[in-house]
DNA sequence: GGTTAAGCGAGACGGTACGTCCGGTCTTATT
DNA sequence: AATAAGACCGGACGTACCGTCTCGCTTAACC
């Protein structure tokens, strides 16, 4: 997101901004992120991936965090969950989601190393926070139906759900590195739908 | 940990490592992280700090992260959790500690950091594991206890329990940016505890 | 001096040029180059201190030196000597004019930077004398006066003689760094006047 | 000259600097100073050009016009003026080197640039007079022998007489941009050892 | 107890990237 | 049509670190 959106506040003189630039350096951004990763991407190379200059890039994004997550945001295609109206399908799939998002895109990559940015620039939480926020959607749509049909008690903090089954996938896949199956989706199923904590198969 | 902790190859001659050194540098690291953080944190500032030269520590750690991981579990206490033998109270006791570290320490700014390299270096993960071994082990032993005394089922599974609470915390507070509350560790405790589901107060 | 003095091209429709603009830009380049020098000057700084768009001064002068020669013929102005008749008196006055233009003001700073220009663009060379062009002048007319009177011999080498005064101050001074102090003014004058070669005191 | 030329004060401890480097870097500046001229040379160039970092040119020099004088006092050969012990025509040979220096070598285009460093920089000025040292050496030798046999006063103030010479060439030749041809040179000689002006032809 | 190889500090080195400034050019809306 | 504003590409700035590489000194471990 540019330093500022869409201000309409003083009509402004000069130039307008040419939106062409600006897609070249997003869609050069989503491009790298997914040859090298977050950690090898330097604002140099997506100048000169996109053909533009470094001062362009600078002048919209005040860091690689911010470039990277409005690229993300702009660029990574929400999976597509086809909604059956069943809780636990509906869940699972959302579940498995989530998953395929941090396992098997650059995004998952990604997201750690935008995090440890958080210190260093509070607005990161924003940012990533808006990322996250329509994949987060979709699943607080699908326990509030949940909760509507009674699947899960009326009362739910369905964002604490939320942060229980993102944070356990997210925790044990990349923080400790360890992979996360099949059977870990069905745990989470099941406690979220049937209170039933995880046990040993 | 040394890239060779006791590589007994040619003992011929030569000079032992100099132990003076090596905690010198363990020391600086930790400090460092404390003050400036871990993105600010470079190995030519430990070295001098340190009063070491470069390539000493590039003799026994390969990156910036092996020698964060291992300054961090020399360097940084383990939180003493008295335990009193009620599932109830350690459980909790235990969570608070977790989140403790993970909000109020410089090890909580720094694991998202680490996290990040894993996909460069997958030696990383073994090494963020080696750093949360000890904590994790009082984690289960609380729950081992609780199980013994079935306070949860015999057969639940400790490591997804452990995920799911420390994974929430560590999502909401590292990823997202939002403030964990005392609300949210009751929750965790009545979740594994009463198989209760978070609710909206 | 603009591209285009008076450009008799198609003056069909259009809008004449701002006079107010032209000398704000001048009034700035002066400003500026008494305040941080030649080198420190763009045409950047000085479109933002003149009020004015970058491209108004490329309009109308094609380089820094351009602009800066031109601002300096017409802001800074010439000092005045007063004529005695006598030709030693005004020689001498006339030197020390010279010596305090190219010691006491921005213009002797500047003149070694527009000098260097030269190889880059010949029409610099032009610009130069253009400056120098009045100063000179003066310094012809006493030394014509004192070849009328005898003063000097009749035909000798005005210009050269201007050269060889200027020169040698221009060179003590500002090639190699060293302070010019009224011993050389009266060798100069002694030399024109008297043919008698610098001796040390 | 490095920041410190040789200084043999602490023995001081760490790698030697590699001289081939150094020499590589003056190199490339000379080639560079011919090729493309001082405006145009960039620390940048120089580096690459040289196959070195431009942290080791920075390290050494503080200035592009710190390096270029040294490169060209080190890579810049002297003219070699045969000496015949009669004044006149020794130094009409001295003259007539001046004036190639200053005409048809990179040093006399880049003198001018490196003039207009001294306000910013007053080493500057130091650097670019060891540069004309052994120059003027030559030439001092030259009058000091003119006066040893009587062809100019014995007091005569042989610094000042070297102003003249060289500072008339410089400022009509590089600041005014007017060519210098044999009869100024032919003039010069006259002033000193005759103390004849310059006349018209 | 003398020899010797490794440990070590210091720091030079080729690189890469940083974030900024400016040069010139071009576009937009205003006057 | 001339302008103020300012977006844009490109190039260079001077700095910080990276990871590697000498240097010359010190010191433990072996003969």
């Amino acid at each position: 997101m540019p330093k500022e959106a869409a201000a309409p506040g003083p009509p402004s003189a000069g130039r307008a901004r040419n939106p062409h630039t600006h897609q070249a350096i997003l869609d050069a951004t989503v491009a790298l992120l997914a040859e090298i990763g977050y950690q090898e991407l330097s604002i140099e190379r997506v100048a000169s991936r996109a053909g533009v200059g470094k001062a362009t890039i600078y002048r919209w994004w005040n860091s690689k965090s911010a470039l990277v997550i409005e690229a993300m945001a702009h660029g990574m295609p929400l999976a597509e969950v086809p909604r059956t109206g069943d809780p636990r399908t509906d869940l699972r799939a959302t579940i498995e989601a989530a998953l395929h998002t941090l396992t098997d895109t650059p995004a998952g990559a990604t997201l750690p190393a935008l995090a440890a940015d958080i210190p260093r620039d509070p607005a990161t939480a924003e940012r990533i926070r808006q990322f996250l926020r329509p994949r987060r959607d979709a699943a607080r749509e699908v326990l509030h139906h949940a909760a509507a049909v009674g699947a899960v008690p009326a009362d739910v903090d369905i964002e604490a759900i939320i942060d229980l089954c993102v944070g356990a996938i997210f925790y044990r896949k990349l923080v400790r590195g360890v992979e996360v199956d099949a059977v870990m989706v069905e745990q989470l199923v099941s406690l979220v739908l049937d209170g039933q904590l995880p046990r040993n198969e």
